[in-house]
DNA sequence: CCCCCCCC
């Protein structure tokens, strides 16, 4: 049998022209070290007129070569391919033909010899021999090393949007594309279409090595997906740019190996802006780029699911809280965080926890739809919430079948419906998302029953305090408050430190009860809690009670009956043979009654499905 | 060149 290949295509296709589904014969091929496990192989390949060894077989089809169903004198169709050029060779530039899908016409085996009389293929021949013949479909002529064209084309759009009588966007179909999946650190001339799926805040870091910003968002097309990063300047000159699902053609960005550590995206490269980075935004329709791809739990299955497990959620935003400043930890970094409270048809609510500039953004006064992608399950207490990871993909009022019924479900009763918060059953702060509990809820979901305590916020009124023994002498050193031993000979006895001191220093331990219409509870205030129902520092409290004891009584009878907006730790304790809740003031503040109001508006909103 | 994903 005869094998028909396409004599003159490898001259076209390495003088960057196009050439539709080539038929070629691989003469050999050379595996060349790859990092780790990514072996790459080169290709001699042969189209009967010319050889030429700088074809590379993408590492996808590896297998083919490995399993040995491609090899050496099999006729094969390439179906799909993209050349680059490659600098520093030693002799110059170098263009590379990157193979990223192939047909076996025929079996090597069955071939069994070289077709032709292939001449050597050199760079030089670009010289020497005439202008790359007709190709078989328009392509950019003019356009010798693809990627650099259009590269410089952004450049002049970007600068003048008019300019350019070689190539504008509206030119650049999928042909002149490179696929994601095709990108590696040994092609440095390409162009990517691609959709930004994510898109990180701005951070700025700080170490041996020096100090900068940053900001990184994950992109794909239909091949694949890869993160880019923008450093220093480049997150200066993109970041207002760059918007969440929007598509750009990108070229010249450094690529590098991914450190799998940090990312979950499916890519072994990822790659950083360089001053040379182009991006421009794809003006043409680009719907046939895929989206962001959701695999939805249902809200009151997950509580089902593991701690730290990833998942994707949808549901109607009923109410959120204010943004919340914290301090972490481990690393001492201010925090901003959101909670807002999900629900769906399931029946089930979860609070959501967002952070930082997706937090302060969050505006959850019209109940948008909000999804999630890639939301971590997180445990607290005993109950489950999830939480938002820099690689989750949040979206408000996304464009999906799932949140247009969600939309239609809530606006028609749904808004009325009783959910199970799931995220609140045995612990959290309960009712999550700075929701206001009473004392007969506290009591209907058994606060207190789990092995941490359960947090809540709770208006209610201070109606009896001991005052008596609101202020002690505690031990002066820094960190112990034990209370001291008075020597009755100037000094005092810390039994903690085992040592004599002749000063102290006040501090409150305010014993009260706190009611509301619902009922009432035996709270505690330690120190910092008690300074603020009492309005006064524990070192003029404690004056008051040693030198004017009518103006701690006076104190004490202002106080009373004062409202607060506390919030309480509780805890089921037993004490001989007797559970009691142990209730502790976590904090304690004057009611605003502005926001009071709007809360109350919500519930009734929420409760009654009536717009107020 | 980052690599944190937090808290009650």
């Amino acid at each position: 049998m005869a094998y028909k290949l396409s004599e003159g295509s490898l001259e076209i296709i390495m003088n960057g022209g196009l050439y539709d589904k080539p038929v070629m014969q691989v003469l050999g091929s050379k595996k060349i070290q790859g990092s780790g496990s990514n072996d790459r192989f080169r290709l001699l390949v042969s189209d009967g007129k010319h050889s030429h060894s700088f074809a590379m077989l993408a590492t996808q089809l590896n297998e083919l070569l490995i399993s040995g169903e491609l090899s050496d004198y099999s006729v094969v169709q390439i179906n799909k391919f993209v050349t680059s050029v490659l600098k520093n060779t030693g002799k110059g530039e170098k263009r590379v033909m990157i193979v990223l899908d192939v047909s076996i016409i025929a079996p090597g085996t069955e071939v069994g010899k070289k077709l032709g009389n292939p001449q050597n293929w050199s760079e030089d021949s670009v010289t020497t021999s005439a202008p790359a013949p007709t190709p078989m479909r328009p392509t950019p002529q003019a356009a010798p090393s693809l990627g650099n064209s259009l590269g410089n084309s952004f450049g002049n759009s970007l600068a003048k949007p008019a300019a350019g009588p070689n190539l504008d966007s509206s030119m650049l179909g999928s042909q002149m594309t490179h696929p994601i999946a095709s990108l590696s650190p040994y092609q440095n001339k390409w162009v990517i279409k691609a959709r930004v799926m994510n898109k990180s805040d701005i951070r700025t870091w700080s170490n041996a090595r020096g100090e900068g910003k940053l900001f990184s968002m994950d992109l794909c097309d239909e091949s694949g997906e890869i993160r880019a990063t923008a450093f220093k300047n480049e997150c200066d000159k993109f970041y207002d740019m760059i918007q969440v699902d929007k598509v750009y053609y990108i070229s010249r960005c450094q690529l590098k190996t991914a450190n799998k550590q940090f990312t979950t995206l499916k890519n072994d490269y990822e790659m950083s802006f360089t001053p040379d980075t182009v991006v421009a935004e794809c003006m043409e329709d680009a719907s046939a780029l895929p989206t962001v791809k959701y695999d939805f739990v249902p809200i009151s299955d997950i509580a089902n699911k593991n701690s730290d497990s990833i998942l994707d959620v949808i549901g109607v935003c009923k109410f959120a809280s204010d943004v919340q400043e914290l301090t972490a930890k481990t690393t001492g970094k201010l925090l901003k965080k959101r909670e807002a409270t999900l629900v769906d048809q399931s029946g089930g609510a979860i609070t959501l926890t967002l952070w930082g500039n997706e937090a302060e953004k969050f505006d959850a006064s019209s109940n948008p739809i909000v999804s999630a992608k890639g939301a971590r399950v997180a445990e607290f207490n005993g109950s489950k919430s999830l939480s938002c990871l820099a690689s989750t993909m949040l979206r408000c009022n996304p464009n999906v079948p799932e949140a247009h019924r969600l939309r239609g479900w809530y606006d028609n009763g749904g808004a009325g419906m009783d959910t199970v918060n799931i995220s609140a059953r045995s612990g959290g702060q309960s009712g999550g998302s700075g929701e206001w509990l009473t004392f007969s809820e506290v009591e209907a979901r058994r606060l207190g029953a789990g092995e941490k305590g359960d947090y809540f916020t709770l208006v209610g009124v201070l109606t009896f305090m001991f005052a008596d023994n609101a202020v002690y002498k505690a031990c002066p050193q820094d960190q112990c408050n034990k209370k001291l031993v008075d020597q009755e000979n100037g000094l005092y006895r810390c039994e903690k430190c085992n040592r004599e001191y002749p000063n102290y220093k006040y501090r409150l331990l305010l014993g009260a009860n706190v009611s509301d219409p619902t009922g009432d509870q035996r709270i505690t205030a330690f120190n910092e809690a008690a300074e603020a129902i009492l309005g006064q520092p524990a070192a003029d409290v404690g004056r008051m009670s040693e030198y004017d004891k009518s103006a701690y009584t006076q104190l004490f009878e202002e106080v009373k009956f004062r409202t607060y907006v506390f919030n309480f730790r509780t805890k089921m304790e037993t004490y001989s043979d007797e559970a009691k809740l142990k209730t502790t003031v976590m904090s304690a503040k004057p009611v605003d009654y502005r926001d009071a109001n709007a809360k109350l508006v919500k519930s009734i909103t929420a409760l009654s499905g009536i717009q107020v």
